[in-house]
DNA sequence: TGTACATCAGTGAACGCGCGTTCACTGATGTAC
DNA sequence: TGTACATCAGTGAACGCGCGTTCACTGATGTAC
């Protein structure tokens, strides 16, 4: 007995409503603050329909993280991959990084939120999660001095802290200040990477 | 009829006690989660009590930044000043700020946390405290280029990103990873500086 | 083809519990005269 | 000095409410034969 794959497709549209009014409420209120039954008042369902798709809100939350975390960060890494390749790789990282945010302030907060947040499942996996980006931003970092690999991922973490940073300020002050932020971003990039900065992002 | 100075030492120290198991609390399930019976619970005091102190626990949150974080942070400052005068001061407050946060871990999740936070207030007002450790260490950037002051304080605030990055990390994984995560964190704003860091603080 | 059965998302009623808040009261301390 | 009054932190009882969770049920859909 296998299961219908539009009734899957419903279970799934449910599952991703839950998803986005959490993300909703907790730009507003904070996640650890959100019950499961005002999640689901938000997504127009039953509190007892929400055991249907979760276990609890700290189920729901690592979903969540599984499913629109990650694609999220890989969508900015993909982009950067495909902008203009004579520009480091960690500047394009920033700059696709602050257009998303912009674009999903809700789900940009959650990061940055959880990612210093109360729930350590959490902070662990949005943490894996960005790891793509100091990936990413690695290869723009040349090796310099006697400390090659591991002084590279120095600053490749560093370039993450800076975009989280700057993603925090954006929120604060509200998406219309994001060329001004995205440009002091890529000012602290510029500074930190400094001559080790590497053009391309494919050598 | 003016007050007895012991009843408002016992006053203070109450409310002293709902600071710090507020922290605590705090430090375990996230501030938003916290209710008022449940922190009066933990301080040893009647629900109806907490309103002799505080209106609601956003208050209390308000007024512990007052009277915890902004000490907190001026210390951090103070004691970097007082330092061995020939390191940039922004790698003495960086140093600082990092002792205080395995000195006090509680609250350091809480300036963390709440600097990106789900509560407004908190977030302008944690902000508002951290500037002190933009404004000293702007001290230790050399004007450079045509920006001058405007691109001093863009290298400064990075430092303190990079700063509360590495107290975030350090929570994560332990007290007992302070000397590495701070060395990370030093190599990381000597990169940031670089040709332009300024000897001592004080010209 | 039709019939019997299995699966499973969604539901309404009901539960016990902890929450925030109010109220009137106590008791220690300070002030007025 | 003693007496009457004001202040104010702390309290227990009580309130209505929303919470998380359980349970038995429905109804649509898929499978077996």
């Amino acid at each position: 007995v296998r299961v219908n794959p539009e009734k899957k497709e419903d279970r799934e549209r449910v599952a991703q409503r839950l998803f986005r009014v959490t993300l909703s409420l907790a730009f507003a209120h904070g996640f650890v603050s959100l019950g499961l039954r005002e999640v689901s008042r938000a997504a127009d369902i039953a509190p007892t329909s929400f055991y249907r798709h979760f276990a609890d809100m700290e189920e729901l939350g690592r979903e969540l993280i599984e499913s629109l975390v990650g694609p999220f960060v890989d969508a900015i890494v993909t982009r950067a991959r495909n902008g203009h390749a004579a520009e480091p790789l960690a500047l394009r990282v920033a700059r696709e990084a602050m257009a998303s945010a912009v674009a999903d302030p809700e789900l940009a907060r959650f990061i940055v939120a959880e990612r210093v947040g109360a729930i350590p499942t959490f902070r662990a996996a949005v943490g894996e999660k960005l790891a793509a980006l100091s990936l990413a931003s690695r290869e723009s970092v040349g090796a310099e001095g006697s400390d090659g690999a591991e002084g590279r991922t120095v600053v490749a973490d560093a370039v993450v802290v800076l975009v989280l940073g700057a993603c925090a300020e954006l929120l604060d002050r509200g998406t219309q200040h994001a060329p001004a932020v995205t440009e002091r971003l890529l000012l602290q990039i510029r500074c930190l990477l400094g001559s080790r900065a590497v053009g391309s992002g494919r050598p």
